[in-house]
DNA sequence: TCCGTTTGCTTGACGCAGCAACTATCGCGG
DNA sequence: CCGCGATAGTTGCTGCGTCAAGCAAACGGA
């Protein structure tokens, strides 16, 4: 962000390149949310909470794994472990090794919620996401995408 | 969204494909931000509805031009408005052919503040997103992204 | 010309996520 | 074994953006 370098303006392509993938970054997720919002299901933060919990072993992770794991603060994290504690749908339970820590555990009924949304999460993203790059290269794109993501 | 399909669940080439893409999605916007924060300019929000007006004739759009422009909601739009025009970068001006609408006119120092902050935007933008798809099928990419955007 | 409907915008109430500040625990150096 | 910095997590505060309700102007039919 030092301002030393000679800042080149966009060419057209990227300036289009950017907008385009603005348009895709705010419609995007608000679309899928709608589905799931429509079809009475759990929002996308939550599903994604439980859907880490869900891959691992125990169906239980620390609270910074489980922010980090959804690219979420930690306090936001814990917002939203609250919410689900609250409908029973995961549990807090001290951890062994470290008294400062926390898991969140999947609850059964954490599971059958999770287990209850995903087809209408996967019908949205594939409508929304996946229909449209059929044809195309994904592992290029993943690839890009990876590169971009790792960025500070 | 109705459910009588079959529902493939994704392949792993999908799946990675979408888990990337949800991280650019949460990550890109907040690094921006990040950025222009830290170096005190505009939020992304005033800095691309400041952008849009700059980007007209007279340097003026209605309120719901202006909301469709940026991809928001027109209350939130009225909103940044509220805070651009508290600060002087932008007025408020009666719409002369319909008396229900009103303009939204970018002042001098609004121009000013987006000169200021572009380069910062540019910037960011440049390292964080436009660096990392070098050498890349850029307009590939973009007709892709406007597909995807297209959607409901 | 008058009334009902539609449109443009604002406001109120709400929920969400982030940062900063705080508490509690850990673990290391002396 | 004490003290101190680092780490885990929660909470207060704030800003942002959405929806629903409200208000005012415009339009269109009778």
């Amino acid at each position: 962000m030092t301002s030393e370098s000679a800042l080149t303006p966009m060419t057209a392509t990227e300036e289009d390149f950017v907008r385009a993938l603005g348009r895709v970054l705010t419609a995007l997720p608000r679309a899928v949310e709608l589905d799931m919002a429509r079809a009475g299901r759990l929002p996308l933060s939550e599903y994604e909470a439980l859907r880490h919990l869900s891959e691992t072993e125990n169906h239980a992770l620390r609270m910074n794994e489980l922010a980090a794991a959804a690219d979420l603060s930690l306090s936001g994290m814990t917002r939203i472990v609250n919410r689900l504690e609250q409908r029973g749908l995961v549990t807090r339970m001290k951890c062994a090794e470290d008294g400062r820590g926390w898991n969140a555990v999947l609850t059964d009924a954490g599971l059958a919620a999770l287990e209850d949304s995903w087809p209408v999460h996967l019908a949205s993203v594939r409508r929304h996401l996946l229909d449209h790059v059929a044809g195309e290269d994904l592992a290029q794109f993943t690839s890009v995408l990876k590169r971009i993501a790792v960025t500070s």
